[in-house]
DNA sequence: ACTTTATTGTTCAACATTGAACATTATGGG
DNA sequence: CCCATAATGTTCAATGTTGAACAATAAAGT
C-alpha cells in the first residue's frame, strides 16, 4: 500500500466526490427537518413523487425506481396505507402485483411536500449557474451509468 | 397547490439534484458491495479515514465531521475497538474526553479501503473532465455553505 | 467556595433497512 | 396436462440510526 504518496484527499476527484456525497447528506437532513411539519420523511416523499407521476405502478418498479430492496416497500407502504396516503389495488391479469396509487389526500400531501424540497433546492443551488447546473446533471448521468454497470456486474456473479 | 404547472420534474435545478442524489445512492451501494471482502462498510470507512487524517480526534468530533449524532459514535466504536482496528485512550486533561487513534490493523485495513474507495471513484468519474470535476466540487462546497446556514438556523430555535 | 450551566459520552427505546426464506401466482417446456 | 422455473409480495431476524434522558466532568457566574 502506498504510504506516503497519493493519499486519497489529494486526488481531485476523490476531493470531488467527497463534496458530493458531504452535500447530499446535508440536504437530506435539511430536508427531513423541514417535511417533519408533514409528519412524513424523505422516504416518504420519494414514494409520493413516483406515485405522482407514476400512477399504478407496481410495488417492484417502484422499489427498483427507488434503489431499495422489495421488502422495504412491503414494509413502508402498508403503514403510509393506513395513514390514509396511498392506496393498493391488485391487478386483475397478474394476481401476483398490487397496483399503487395516491389517495386524495396522498396527493394533497405529495404536493405540499414537493413544493417544500423544490423551494428548498432552489434556494441552497442559487448561487450555482443554470449552466453549471445542466453540466453537473449531465455528469451524474454518465456516472451513473457507470454505476449501474459496475453493479449489474457484480450482481450477476450471484 | 400549483397543478398543472411547474411541476418539480421540470425545474431544471429540480432534476439536476435529483440525478445528484441518485449518483450518490448508487455509490453507496456500490461502494458497500466491493468493501464486503474486508468486512467494513462505508460508515466504518469514514471513520477509518478521519482518525487516519485526524489522529487522536474527540468522539464529538468525528461525529460532527461525518454528520451523524453522537450516540452513533458511542454504539459504533466499541465494536471496531472489539475487532482491533481503532484504540479510546481517555484525555487526561479533560476526563470527559476520549481521544481515537487507528491500532496498526486498523491502519492497514483503511489503506487497503481508500484504496478500494479512490479506485472505484478513480473508475466512476474518469469520463467527467478533471475541470469539470473541478467546477462540481466548487458548486458543491457553495452548496454546502448553503445547507449549514440553513441547518444552523432551524437548529437555534431550540 | 458554591451553584449553575455546558460539554462529553452512554444508554435505551423507537424506527428504518436489509437479505434470506417463504407462499402465491405466471410462464414455458416436456 | 404436469413439472420446473421465474416473478411478486410478505415475513422475520439482524443490523443500523436516531433523539431523548441520563451520569460524569468542566467552565462560568455569584
Amino acid at each position: 500500500m502506498n504510504k506516503n504518496q497519493s493519499l486519497p484527499w489529494d486526488h481531485p476527484r476523490f476531493k470531488s466526490w467527497v463534496a458530493v456525497a458531504r452535500a447530499c447528506q446535508l440536504m437530506q437532513t435539511v430536508l427531513t427537518r423541514e417535511l417533519s411539519g408533514l409528519d412524513i420523511k424523505p422516504p416518504h416523499l420519494d414514494i409520493l413523487v413516483n406515485l405522482y407521476r407514476f400512477e399504478g405502478i407496481s410495488q417492484q418498479e417502484l422499489a427498483r425506481k427507488l434503489l431499495v430492496g422489495r421488502s422495504n416497500m412491503s414494509m413502508t407502504l402498508p403503514q403510509m396505507e393506513k395513514r390514509g396516503l396511498v392506496e393498493r389495488r391488485g391487478d386483475q391479469k397478474d394476481k401476483r402485483v398490487l397496483r399503487l396509487h395516491l389517495t386524495q389526500e396522498g396527493r394533497a400531501v405529495a404536493e405540499e411536500a414537493m413544493a417544500i424540497q423544490t423551494a428548498l433546492i432552489e434556494r441552497t443551488l442559487s448561487s450555482t449557474p443554470i449552466e453549471q447546473c445542466h453540466a453537473m446533471a449531465e455528469s451524474m448521468e454518465r456516472i451513473i451509468l457507470a454505476l449501474q454497470a459496475e453493479n449489474a456486474e457484480e450482481t450477476e456473479q450471484a
